[in-house]
DNA sequence: CAGGAGTTACGACAATTGTCGTAAAAAAAT
DNA sequence: ATTTTTTTACGACAATTGTCGTAACTCCTG
């Protein structure tokens, strides 16, 4: 199922998608650890209403709560970006890829695997 | 000066980027043509809502009211499809793209100017 | 000038979001 | 088993968003 995450949704689904399953503690933490400060009860909260939300499961083991995601990561990011790039960018991939690196110098190792996945996609 | 607008909103600086300034008839009726109906009050309101947020600009000419945008095109959606680069894709422009993209088969005509760009890149 | 037609102002409402506080429940420690 | 510490559950609140309805105001038109 596709779903579209607010800011502090996306967030929470993003630590689930790397440590997942994990407890309401460990996630809190990863979030303070990325420099985030936010409460403990915050996170809770968001997480409580992505499970009813039906984007999250819950699984109670050993008397603690482990969440996993149950929204696919590839379709939720794709959506955010499809979004994005119709609504702001007439669809244009470029244009938005453009925006986004701005004028920043885009990194040497970046543009060398854009090379490589573009030859593929001139290929077929 | 950037700005963070809504989708509503992002909705209506598009068209005056388009053809500012505009009157709150011919915006509402752009809007109207790109398929999503809404009713004229509530497209007034936005606008409002977005002149008191210090994003537009309203001069009387005539009796009528018409519109300008403050905010700069391009520093908008920059921050547009920058957040999403750094908050769903770790900051890859690459990931957002491929991701933007999807399944469908990119055209050719983008993946030619993508290349003229690359190659514009690769030589700085 | 009076009556409409079109415009604009104002506020209202429900849904969503981000954030907590506090209370209740469960687990751990003494 | 009583206290302490953790975890969870439940609201609660203010701000934002999308959407209108209705009232007020402006301008033509006859």
């Amino acid at each position: 199922m596709s779903f579209q995450p607010s800011e502090a949704e996306l967030e929470i689904l993003q630590v689930l998608w790397a440590i997942e399953p994990a407890s309401v503690r460990s996630i809190h933490e990863r979030i303070l650890e990325s420099g985030k400060d936010v409460g403990y009860t915050t996170v809770l909260k968001q997480i409580q209403r992505l499970t009813e939300k039906g984007a999250l499961d819950k699984e109670v083991v050993d008397g603690v709560h482990l969440y996993r995601s149950l929204v696919n990561e590839k379709d939720v990011k794709q959506e955010l970006a499809g979004k994005v790039m119709r609504t702001a960018f007439g669809g244009s991939a470029l244009q938005m890829m453009m925006h986004a690196l701005g004028q920043e110098k885009p990194d040497t190792a970046e543009l060398e695997e854009l090379k490589k996945w573009l030859d593929q996609q001139m290929k077929k």
